[in-house]
DNA sequence: AATTTAATGTTAGCAGTGTAAACATGATAG
DNA sequence: CTATCATGTTTACACTGCTAACATTAAATT
């Protein structure tokens, strides 16, 4: 009936851990639980799994993979700034709804992405779609196109950082214009402040 | 001699914890290395920092004071944009030089900064001092002065977290137009970076 | 000044963790 | 058919956060 081996169970170990590590935080993910979920003994996950870093590396490897299909642009289409906005939305929107994967994606859980040849693989993408995007805007040499895209990453990079301890924070603050409040108010009007920022940064 | 209480158990705690976090990340971080450390028993923490939790938020406290000291721009001068590229480099600089203890702060290690006051008190009143200075640029309404406050604060939060990685990567990466090399010249040229961002923010 | 009380320390112990070593099973290659 | 090797299990170790019960001493109350 149960077999000895179990047959997928690196990626179903990947799975759950996708999912436990959004539901509860990396920190709360621990190998032996991940283990009892898939039926199997508390090391058996050590067979896929070098250390518990290399169980995180492939989690934000998904997490990579993720951000780059929600800020993905029809690459046929003509791009104008309208749609450097819209993945400048959709990259906070990612964000905010994956706080906990996205934790995991850019906090120090992961240590040196090179070590994990797939994960910085799956990274460096999300960058590189990014950039074609801002490719595709204006005839820009190679300097400048990657000059505005990390500018708008880190913008939007940044805006998930704050915007997610006001999350936190929620309504416990109606001061007006405090960090939490103002932060409110950018993350209503998001368009329109991308909006801004991009036109300070390109002229289309 | 040594005598049943240790006198000043608290405050050394908080320091002895905030060197070890900054050397080693909040991870690594043990309430029982700490006593060890302290020369006191393993529980006796526990009778200053009901969870580890407290403890963290302890020194994301001292963190972000020590934030505010760097961002911390003379209050009669006359402010003008200079002024404020020099407060986002120091920001940064700080997020780069006090990277562990960045991530304590920033992180998810503590869950609602709302639970604990002294941490609260703090964080805002580095969103404080970093508003007056905008204030005293132009005469804009609160509103404007909090949109550009937040704008620069989430511009230069999220470039600490890109040229981290820059560092952990460090001279692995020599493309020239990805994202590593990018954001490693944006990091050297980071004055004229901050200056381009706000001249589209502001005028003066 | 004597005594109660509260703050601060210790000891012992639970349940949980990452990980290594030695062994078991069974799919696959020779 | 057999040997090998990937994949699983058992056992064990050192470590963790945290609780409960007890010890000591400083501070408050009488």
């Amino acid at each position: 009936m149960k077999s000895y081996h179990h047959g997928n169970l690196k990626q179903e170990l990947i799975d759950c851990a996708c999912r436990l590590c959004e539901r509860d935080g990396y920190t709360k993910l621990s190998i032996r639980s991940l283990a009892k979920e898939s039926g199997v003994s508390q090391t058996a996950p050590y067979r896929h799994f070098e250390t518990k870093e290399t169980l995180y590396a492939s989690v934000a490897t998904e997490g990579f993979k993720k951000l780059s299909k929600a800020c993905h642009i029809d690459a046929d289409k003509k791009i104008k700034k309208k749609h450097l906005v819209e993945i400048g939305c959709n990259y906070i929107e990612f964000g905010l709804k994956n706080a906990n994967t996205y934790d995991l994606m850019f906090g120090t859980a992961v240590g040196n992405f090179a070590e994990y040849p797939e994960l910085l693989e799956s990274a460096n993408s999300t960058y590189e779609n990014m950039r074609l995007s801002f490719s595709k805007l204006a005839s820009d040499s190679d300097e400048v196109i990657a000059f505005k895209c990390i500018t708008l990453w880190s913008m939007v990079h940044g805006l998930v950082g704050i915007l997610r301890k006001v999350q936190v924070v929620g309504d416990d603050f109606e001061e007006g214009v405090g960090p939490i409040s103002t932060a409110s108010v950018i993350a209503t009007n998001l368009e329109d402040h991308l909006d801004k920022v991009l036109t300070g940064l390109i002229q289309n």
